[in-house]
DNA sequence: TTGTCTGCAAACACTTTGCACTTTT
DNA sequence: AAAAGTGCAAAGTGTTTGCAGACAA
């Protein structure tokens, strides 16, 4: 619960609960909060990881009947969640990817080819390189992403890189 | 005509073409040099623009006849052409780019969310801050990308930018 | 009640594959 | 002649959509 509380340190932005903010967004967009929708918020603002729509259903089928929801109805609500400025999708290896983004602070990836692990790790400089960059081509940035692909210590020692790599 | 040697200041990587490099290559697979993967090759090195599967195919369509290949043809040729070092492939919008890297020099994009153009960009400090923070991570980096999304000077200006702005 | 949402099945876009025939070597 | 490549049609992924019935406001 409350996942995101530990980096919300008084921001504004950060106030209300993924939870909380998700219906003020689905209300200011006459949208209406379903059982699903909120099975979905709250199972998504347990888990701190990175998850695709298929592990969130996979997920959510384990549960108890009565919290779970359709696969059409898992893509819907990610993108309304994406929207809503909870969740970050990336494309990785063919298929979406979400990280939280609500109260969490800019980040960006270290990728295992081995076994396709993500890495998060911050820099300030790399969004400094972006802003300057932007700046002498006229382009207004808005966001920005850095993945350094490669192969983590645990595949390089281990043999449980299972040989994955393939498609950057 | 050796598109890439604008690039090729005398290092060895860049001393064939891009056709003979893939010449050589497939001979050290003992894979075939057929008619098809020639025009594939040859129509690639004759543009340096960023493409996808399906514009390339289009454009061999409108050759004459027999200089033509089937889908599945361009697809895997494609393919060979990313494990030859001639091509690197990204992911945009759910669908892979295709851009040269035989003899081009490392650089990263700035990505417009209207039209959906990609503009080159080089910064050694990219490179440096990558293996930095690799080093840190016990991570052994082998390439890394960076995608700067926004939009771009002509996007602003005038309303040509056909409300494309979605998926990141 | 009214209009949105859900789940199902079907459709999608992009890419890959099985296979009989063709071509390079 | 032998081995690899091609094209076709079909199968795959991951994701989206049309629509009738279900449900929140």
């Amino acid at each position: 619960m409350a996942v995101a509380s530990e980096f919300s340190l008084g921001s504004v932005e950060t106030a209300l609960s993924p939870q909380e903010r998700f219906e003020e967004f689905l209300q200011s967009r006459g949208k209406r909060v379903t059982r699903q929708r909120r099975v979905i918020v709250d199972h998504v603002a347990s888990r701190h990881e990175h998850f695709d729509a298929e592990q969130l259903l996979a997920d959510l089928r384990k549960t108890r009947e009565g919290a779970r929801a359709s696969r059409p109805t898992v893509y819907r609500t990610l993108s309304e969640m994406v929207d809503a400025g909870l969740l970050k999708k990336m494309v990785l290896d063919g298929r979406a990817v979400y990280e939280h983004d609500y109260g969490y602070p800019q980040h960006d990836h270290l990728y295992c080819a081995g076994c396709r692990k993500l890495i998060e790790f911050s820099s300030e400089e790399v969004a400094r390189i972006c802003d300057a960059v932007a700046g002498g081509h006229q382009f207004r940035a808005q966001s920005h992403r850095l993945i350094v692909t490669g192969i983590c210590l645990d595949c390089r020692t281990s043999r449980s890189k299972t040989r994955l790599q393939d498609r950057v």
